[in-house]
RNA sequence: UGGGGUGUCGUCCAAUGGCAGGACAUACGGCUCUGGACCGUAGGAUUGGGGUUCGAAUCCCUACACCCCAGCCA
């Protein structure tokens, strides 16, 4: 009987929920001792792309599982397909899956490092009268396989005996064949009404070079012959894959059952989906080759790299990823909950900045011409082990031009003529003068500050509704800033509408370039990947494209914003 | 059309014959030197139709909808 089980789990006590559906199969099967308690269980990618966020929801499952019940889970590559497969991809996701915390200890394995073990089972299977050579093209394999309401022909090699199967399989192995001219095929029902088990292909030839094994191959394993030996020789205990797969299973069984070898279970997930974003490995590439963002690690892509590069951490990934849960059915996550879940834990841990996107300079009349003075600030009031840092403040200073209306609507808070605001950790400023250019646009406010609220508070207790950033003029140092936001303008690229191409809802606006941003000068030696919160806008990380006189900054997302949405909504 | 799967708030996930609950999102309020964070409140769902049962999201029948499968890709 499956137990419930409440006891949190996962590294965010914040986050606990009952059994996901593959979580009470593991503790039936410890119930019934099915595997003797054991779990073990792997990542499988295929080098042939970076891995995005959908793969992190698997990640995540398979090395959390093992951790949840101190088993283990294996990093294999599943690299039978010589043709895509590269060692940049391995090292890539090598790097992203250690980066979001999981640690497979010595067992990285590469089904590449099977190959010979794999060959000898064909062979068993030959020998068992269960697999033949076959000359058919993959035309005419094609056209005898029936289709989904009719039963497939069998093939006229069929019936070749096994003594010639296994000649023919051998030099093919030799490379005696040329590429497509012969296949290894099961041979198991070619009137199945699953079409999987219409005598699927084993081994085709292929004269490629492998990344790993070079030119020793030129016959190279399915997938469906390679994944269930891979999972039998490590001694898998659940094979967890997508819900593509399941229709696979009973050949996934078949092959293990026929060679009478260990036989891990497999079990099948809905993949993730998220809005606004795309999940093919293909279209990624296609957007990466095409130009159409600046590499894998694109900050707008939703591959790991890209959101490394963001300034997602992997708290906020693997919290996602819980939260989500595990289910069967097909799904498409709101990406306001990955937000969600970046903003919760970047609160907590990034100190706090003042920045300016859109500078509007304000001179504070009655405030010494060269005077200059340190404020203090908190760097995260989420944390007050973080203490403080000093800010300059001097006559002259420059305001988020929104910040200022010449003619505020009722609920705007913020500068507006004759009104007071605090400018954060300083004084308390009035605006008196607005300063505009030929075409009417505001280009210098003049205020006043009351001395008295030197820090930011008011002896006298009076109350000002606005507070709002600002940065020194005279101290502040110049900044690249990149304000990334959703790479595509519909919810359902892929899908939305009928031929259309995903490509034509990429949003012109997911990336805008601001130079020049004055921000405060604690940001003068941030290195890069550090992470933090230019107060009232948002999250933000030091990219790696900085150099010592050149800051760049990327927005990994905004604060909420609820005068935003006031905005919006007139 | 054959086979395999899936249908629960706007979106995800739970409820394992016994009060349909949580998270995000939304709306409103409180608090605040970030219109942030935090706290509180509210609205909001069992695909339809039959049946079994004291009692059904859950079991049975039936209809419907959606997803996957006809690569020598994984």
């Amino acid at each position: 009987m499956t137990q419930r089980n409440n006891i949190q789990t996962g590294e965010n006590p914040d986050i606990s929920r009952p059994l996901n559906f593959i979580h009470q199969i593991i503790e039936d099967d410890n119930a019934s001792g099915k595997f003797n308690k054991r779990i073990h269980t792997r990542f499988p990618p295929e080098p042939n792309g970076y891995l995005h966020i959908g793969h992190a929801k698997s990640i995540c499952l398979n090395f959390g599982t093992a951790e949840k019940y101190n088993g283990l889970c294996n990093l294999r590559f599943d690299d039978t397909n010589p043709i895509k497969e590269e060692d940049e991809y391995v090292n890539s996701i090598i790097e992203d899956i250690k980066w979001l915390g999981f640690d497979w200890g010595d067992r990285l394995y590469f089904a590449s490092d099977y190959f010979d073990k794999m060959y000898e089972y064909a062979v068993d299977l030959i020998k068992k009268g269960k697999a033949y050579v076959c000359d058919l093209t993959a035309e005419e394999i094609r056209q005898t396989r029936g289709s989904l309401t009719e039963a497939g022909q069998e093939s006229p090699y069929r019936n070749r005996p096994i003594e010639e199967n296994l000649d023919l399989f051998e030099r093919m192995r030799k490379g005696e064949f040329s590429d497509g001219s012969r296949t290894l095929r099961a041979k198991i029902d070619m009137t199945s009404p699953n079409l999987n088990m219409r005598d699927p292909v084993m081994y085709r030839i292929l004269h490629a070079s492998h990344h790993r094994t070079g030119d020793k191959w030129c016959i190279y394993p399915m997938y469906d012959w390679a994944h269930g030996l891979e999972d039998s020789i490590e001694k898998i205990t659940h094979s967890i894959c997508t819900l593509e797969f399941e229709d696979h299973r009973p050949l996934y069984d078949w092959f293990l059952n026929e060679l009478g070898v260990y036989h891990p279970q497999q079990i099948e997930f809905a993949r993730l989906n998220l809005t606004y974003t795309i999940m093919s490995k293909r279209k990624l590439l296609e957007l990466v080759q095409g130009k159409y963002v600046n590499g894998w690690d694109d900050p707008r892509m939703p591959t790991i790299s890209g959101m490394r590069r963001r300034g997602y951490t992997p708290a906020a990934i693997r919290n996602f990823a819980d939260r989500i849960g595990v289910a069967k059915r097909e799904s498409t996550i709101d990406v306001a909950l990955l937000e969600f879940s970046v903003r919760e834990d970047l609160n907590k841990i990034a100190p706090r900045f003042m920045g300016v996107m859109n500078p509007l300079k304000v001179v504070i009349d009655n405030y010494p011409e060269n005077q200059a003075e340190e404020l203090e600030a908190i760097n995260n009031p989420e944390d007050e082990s973080t203490g403080i840092r000093k800010i300059p403040f001097s006559k002259v200073i420059y305001i988020e031009k929104t910040d200022f209306m010449e003619d505020p609507p009722k609920k705007f808070f913020r500068l507006a003529p004759g009104r007071e605001v605090r400018l954060r950790y300083a004084y308390f400023v009035t605006c008196t003068d607005v300063v505009k250019n030929e075409s009417g646009e505001v280009v210098e406010l003049h205020c006043t500050y009351d001395p008295a609220t030197w820090g930011g508070d008011s002896p006298d207790g009076r109350k000002v509704r606005g507070t709002i950033h600002w940065v020194s003029a005279k101290h502040a140092i110049p900044a690249k800033v990149h304000l990334y936001d959703r790479l595509f303008t519909v919810p359902n690229p892929s899908g939305d509408k009928e031929g259309c191409d995903y490509k034509e809802f990429i949003n012109s606006e997911s990336l805008k370039v601001l130079t020049n941003c004055p921000v405060e000068p604690n940001l003068s030696d941030a290195k890069p990947g550090l992470q933090f919160q230019f107060e009232r806008l948002g999250y933000f990380c030091i990219d790696p494209d900085t150099t010592n006189d050149n800051l760049v900054i990327n927005r990994t997302v905004t604060l909420r914003d609820t005068w935003a949405k006031i905005a919006n909504r007139r």
